[in-house]
DNA sequence: AATAAAGGCAACCGCAGATGG
DNA sequence: GCCATCTGCGGTTGCCTTTAT
């Protein structure tokens, strides 16, 4: 005995909506609003069922969306917002007018995620992959900490697999060349050499993390540890010495060029997307030891920013939502 | 030029909270 | 308080487009 399914399945049509039905359902809603979903669809002449319609309309119709591509200023603010509130799709959404929940669930999957692992951050925890390592390894005993650090770098690990492969195939392709007497130009490409190296410094401070667990202090503050081994994005650059604290600056978010951190080149899809897909709703805990539940667990919105172990660099005027703007004020 | 792989996005699914009788 | 229904949300899927080989 479930609930009853919100429409007549075999009835309702499914897939792409055409513009004939966008009209119908636009006009109608126009004219009525929008109360009552199961009704829409039968009244405005549409075979789709009620909840189709809704999300149609919201995520696509509603007249004050923007559709263009995402501006820096909105990837920073998703960044920043998912450091505190994780998967709150709609939470982040409030922040950012004309963008809806799927859209920013959509780019954060596609493009902020990568962006971020090719940083060497994870995505998840907002921190860098080695300091990840080094939390790892202080809290487990030497047997165990290889396995978890591998499995706790999945992505990562994927990406310096396909680096490490392509430096070999390099290698020999260089050894063909010189064996034909091309010693002139080099086969590997300056971005390639940029890689290489990249592979080489993440290669070096993950041992090192495993292997100097007190390489980064636990509880305090990330710092922008310029080229510090033990900090890989600030290894690669991607962080500017002179700013005080961890944060995603324009720097890091800005220049999409030749060699940026943000080009695709670092993380491929599929090896960075499945370990975070379909994440439970688990019990987690912050670094207080304090549990907290991950997914829709947290209904009182200052709750979000009661625990340290997130980034405070959001301005509070660039809070939209008033509940953010009184939490991120009174979280002393 | 053809094909495969990856990326991007719209839409669907199912769960949970909110609401009203 | 209970139940039925509506609504909102986050995760996932599937299809179309783009890029690489």
């Amino acid at each position: 005995m479930g609930r009853i399914p919100c429409c007549e399945k075999d009835n309702v049509k499914r897939g792409q909506w055409t513009p004939e039905e966008d009209n119908k359902l636009s006009s109608y809603i126009a004219q009525h609003g929008t109360r009552n979903w199961r009704l829409i669809p039968k009244n405005a002449g549409l075979q789709r069922c009620g909840k189709s319609c809704r999300l149609r309309w919201t995520n696509y119709l509603r007249p004050d969306l923007k559709h263009g591509q995402f501006s820096v200023a909105e990837e920073q603010t998703i960044v920043k917002l998912h450091s505190v509130v994780g998967n709150r799709w709609s939470l982040i959404a409030a922040q950012l007018p004309g963008r809806t929940d799927n859209d920013v669930k959509n780019h954060w999957n596609t493009k902020l995620k990568k962006k971020l692992s090719g940083m060497g951050i994870d995505p998840v925890t907002h921190k860098p992959f080695s300091h990840l390592m080094a939390e790892i390894a202080t809290t487990l005993a030497p047997p165990q900490v290889a396995h978890l650090a591998e499995a706790a770098l999945g992505c990562f690990k994927d990406e310096m697999l396909h680096l490490l492969t392509k430096k070999r195939i390099d290698f020999h392709l260089q050894q063909s060349n010189a064996a034909k007497g091309n010693t002139t130009v080099p086969y590997v490409s300056s971005k390639e050499n940029e890689k290489d190296d990249t592979a080489e410094k993440f290669k070096l401070n993950l041992s090192r993390a495993i292997q100097e667990p007190d390489m980064l202090p636990l509880n305090k503050q990330w710092e922008s540890t310029g080229a510090t081994s033990g900090n890989f994005a600030g290894a690669c650059g991607v962080f500017p010495a002179s700013v005080t604290g961890f944060q995603y600056g324009p720097s890091s978010f800005g220049n999409e060029g030749a060699g940026s951190p943000w080009s695709q080149s670092m993380c491929t899809g599929s090896t960075c997307t499945a370990g975070y897909q379909g994440r439970p709703r688990e019990k987690l805990k912050d670094e207080n030891g304090e549990e907290y539940e991950g997914g829709k667990a947290i209904k009182n919105a200052s709750n979000i920013f009661s625990t340290d172990c997130v980034l405070w660099d959001i301005p509070s005027d660039d809070l939209i939502n008033p509940i953010y703007r009184d939490a991120f004020n009174n979280k002393e």
